[in-house]
DNA sequence: GATCATAGTCGTCTTCCTGACGATAAACAC
DNA sequence: GTGTTTATCGTCAGGAAGACGACTATGATC
């Protein structure tokens, strides 16, 4: 079999960036990392790099995440559950305008990670490099986060924020992905505020309850209590086996 | 500011593959071509066409949209719904196994259309190189639609179009989106029969009325009726301005 | 022309889910 | 003990959906 004529086609680099999402302190926050080269060289961007020559998209984009963070993605594929520290790993979308990178014609396959609450961020151990930035300050409408501003992301990230950010928000409504944020074993009361954080609104804390609880599969009690959060101890739960929520959680009207 | 050192990366050839959907005589059927070269010499595979140096990801899948069904793309970003011949076109996911292509490292950007039930397709005027199939046939359980079967499609256009499929099958639960497979002035019965045929379900007329023209913004009457499927005339429709369908239109259990 | 089959449209009733919100329980701080 | 915080259970009204009866307006058939 022929391969093909290489002047057949233009030469493409393909990278993958992540959009890593987790709750810190009520607040829905992101990985970036600051450019140490040109072009946008000082400015934040997400993480991300080039695919390697016999690897898989969601390879890179899992081996990407372990470099920046230490995570071990989970394979939603995987038939157990496994409760590791494991992150849920997602394809998000693609990108390609002509002109998004200055110096050639670069495609990336965005992916959408959701992590529990982490330490620090390690970008080579500079802690310089690489921050939880809310995301909330990264597109809101600030001047500082307008397009060029000096607060904007680098190339298009803030578009591939924008996009990965709203796709958890719209998953977590129909999915018990929003147990992804939190670690293994925990309470209603603190699924509550990853939602409350993800949406940004409050929820009827009874409501709630009775909701999670009430979806056959979606928690699993753990055994134990807690009151890590103050007030009266919280039973704890771990997810259960169900991955949809049918009927979905409501995101109250804005 | 220096370009990329091209030995700093392995280069992809980056590639748009359609899965174009539409309703043919009660059955989801999707485009397919018959490959003229090695690999898969003969087989049955998606259209599709390498993306240009200068093009855009959308405008190429646009083009081969074109090129292979005459359709003309509907930007979903166009202010005024157009209610022209043109095709609902979005990206679905990307594709990029190392080994997906025998001949080198090929990354395809797939993209979803959504289209009116249309004449024959027109694959370079050769009736025999295109045809519209039934999504059950290519996806099925028949010994010949395995893999590897000599139904099977080429590379791994079977997984892009059963991707294809379920993002239909579940967006057309929660948007307004099966208009796109109705022509600009339809009834609801015919738009029931739409839901029907993509989820392969059969639904009841009366609360399917209820639903659809008691959802503001959905349908906006056209002013007209219509017998063409005979019966009582039924008032014609044309899709209202509204994209998101909430509450959603439940798919009932299996 | 009467009858029948087909498809569309309007209502009713029951059931389930949600939002609003009262009440109680179990911890900690003072 | 009192107050504060969080968790959990219960009640009630309103809305949406499934099941299904009834009526309407066409074309087809006898």
């Amino acid at each position: 079999m022929p391969p093909y004529d290489p002047s057949a086609f233009p030469p493409f680099a393909v990278t993958v960036d992540l959009v890593v999402l987790t709750v810190r302190s009520h607040a829905l926050c992101t990985l970036v990392v600051r450019r140490g080269e040109a072009p946008y060289q000082g400015r934040w961007a997400l993480p991300g790099g080039f695919v390697r020559a016999e690897e898989d998209l969601g390879a890179a984009a899992a081996r990407e995440l372990v470099e920046e963070t230490g995570l071990c993605a989970h394979d939603p594929a995987a038939p157990p559950p496994v409760p590791s520290n494991g992150a849920h790993l997602e394809q998000l979308a693609t990108y390609g305008a002509p002109d998004r990178d200055p110096r050639m014609r670069v495609v990336s396959v965005a992916h959408l990670a959701l992590a529990p609450d982490l330490p620090a961020p390690r970008a080579g151990g500079d802690a310089n490099s690489a921050r939880w930035a809310p995301v909330e300050e990264l597109l809101g409408e600030d001047e500082a986060a307008k397009e060029g501003g000096p607060g904007a992301l680098a190339f298009d990230h803030a578009r591939i924020l924008a996009d990965g950010v709203e796709r958890a928000r719209s998953k977590i409504e129909y999915s018990s992905l929003a147990t992804a944020f939190c670690p293994p074993e925990f309470t209603v009361g603190e699924l509550r505020r990853v939602y409350e954080a993800v949406w940004g609104v409050s929820l009827d804390p009874r409501n709630f309850h009775r909701k999670v609880t009430g979806t056959p599969g979606f928690l699993v009690p753990a055994g134990g209590t807690t009151t890590r959060q103050g007030g009266r101890p919280a039973q704890l739960f771990r997810a259960g086996g169900a991955t949809l929520l049918n009927p979905p959680m409501l995101r109250p009207e804005v």
